[in-house]
DNA sequence: TCTCTATGTTAACATTGTCAACATGATTTG
DNA sequence: CAAATCATGTTGACAATGTTAACATAGAGA
């Protein structure tokens, strides 16, 4: 598939080799199949190699996991674009790419949402994304999908929007409204691939109720 | 506050003092900071002593989440038990005690449902809870109450169906109605802990507006 | 008392992340 | 073009950690 140029240099392009095989070990073997060690013999280099690409194995790891948001965005991003079907079909089709995505790549998602991040995170969470209340406070929203990135919660913020717009969904802070969501999505993925639900054999069946349940909160009037 | 009798035997209470002190220090320091070398110097015994009561570290740490499960159960069932007020009051209570736990002891409650068990999970997905099918085959809501276990999760069930007998709530399968509310929850507490949402600051304000999505796809009709 | 089992200690080992010192290919500079 | 400089890769070593084996000891029961 993937013929890097083997001219250029030393390796190659051993920094995005790194991050691309530490992905896939990641999805097939788990997290802890991660060792800097087995890394290199994989791709052929020495284990110190790494360090001139990245810090250490946590840095190594962040552009890991950014790489990995990069497939869950990929995952959901057709049913966010497909300007065909109704609203409501999409909004339908996202939540169950979602946790379907999770479902199939457990130790990816995992991953993701995992221990990694969580200290920085927790420090970095105040300044974290000042570009959300431009959203929350632009008036128009044609305007908002313009300015809106290319990040999935961005994209289900401007479907809400949109929802609201044409009067399906109730007026209620969007983003407040994509949290919900999200959570819900979130933590059906994470109790269905931690085993903690009993009915984890029909996850279908378990996302169509939870579905159900959300969308008779959001919608606007009952028939 | 605990003071072991320590006359009996060689240290005495060995297996409780380390799932306890483990437990403590997960809660304070994180997860990383739990070493066995580090956790036999606080205890001032020898590393090895550890291997006398558990197989490994993964088996202690098994050990230590139970003991945590515990401490989360505590800290909701005051609201699953108070029967003065009304039960739909008990439910956002419930909600509100179970997001405060997460966020006020993040580290606890990341290791709880945390990679540690994830691998094993995985495995004994399909056998477990059995007994959850005969809540939901049992046809009388009473019944099911006494024969419950005090599992937070099974509270939740009864409470639903008690819900449901008194015609506040649309009768769904209760199983899957908790499923969609501990996902909710799950998720929020998750996505909050570890900096995923841009509004960690108000988590009330951000409840709310879950509660009352979550309520109003519950609730049998609206005013 | 003697023996046995439960519990605890010490020393050693393998794995892993990390770093320092060295080596080499590529690029720039005189 | 030759030399210097930088980027990249390699080797060896080290500290931390989980784990195990061999040894030690306290308490219980014959």
């Amino acid at each position: 598939m993937k013929k890097k140029k083997h001219t250029s240099y030393h390796h190659g392009n051993l920094k995005e080799s790194l991050i691309h095989t530490a992905l896939d070990m990641v999805d097939k073997e788990g997290l802890e199949a991660i060792t800097l060690r087995e890394l290199a013999n994989r791709l052929g280099t020495s284990r110190s190699a790494i360090y001139r690409h990245f810090e250490g194995k946590e840095a190594l790891m962040k552009q890991v996991i950014l790489a990995g948001f990069d497939r869950l965005d990929a995952a959901i991003e057709p049913y966010f674009n497909n300007k065909e079907s109704p609203l409501l079909e999409r909004f339908h089709a996202m939540g169950i790419s979602y946790v379907t995505f999770a479902t199939e790549n457990p130790n990816l998602y995992r991953l993701l949402f995992g221990p990694v991040m969580s200290k920085e995170r927790e420090e970095v969470c105040e300044t974290e994304r000042p570009d959300l209340h431009k959203i929350l406070h632009g008036d128009s929203s044609a305007e908002v999908i313009e300015t809106a990135p290319d990040d999935s919660f961005h994209k289900l913020v401007t479907i809400i929007i949109e929802a609201q717009d044409q009067e399906i969904f109730k007026k209620e802070d969007p983003i407040l409204i994509a949290t919900a969501i999200w959570s819900l999505l979130h933590g059906l993925s994470m109790l269905i691939i931690d085993g903690h639900l009993s009915i984890s054999d029909n996850v279908q069946a378990v996302y169509e109720v939870n579905y159900k349940i959300l969308l008779e909160g959001l919608v606007r009037s009952h028939s």
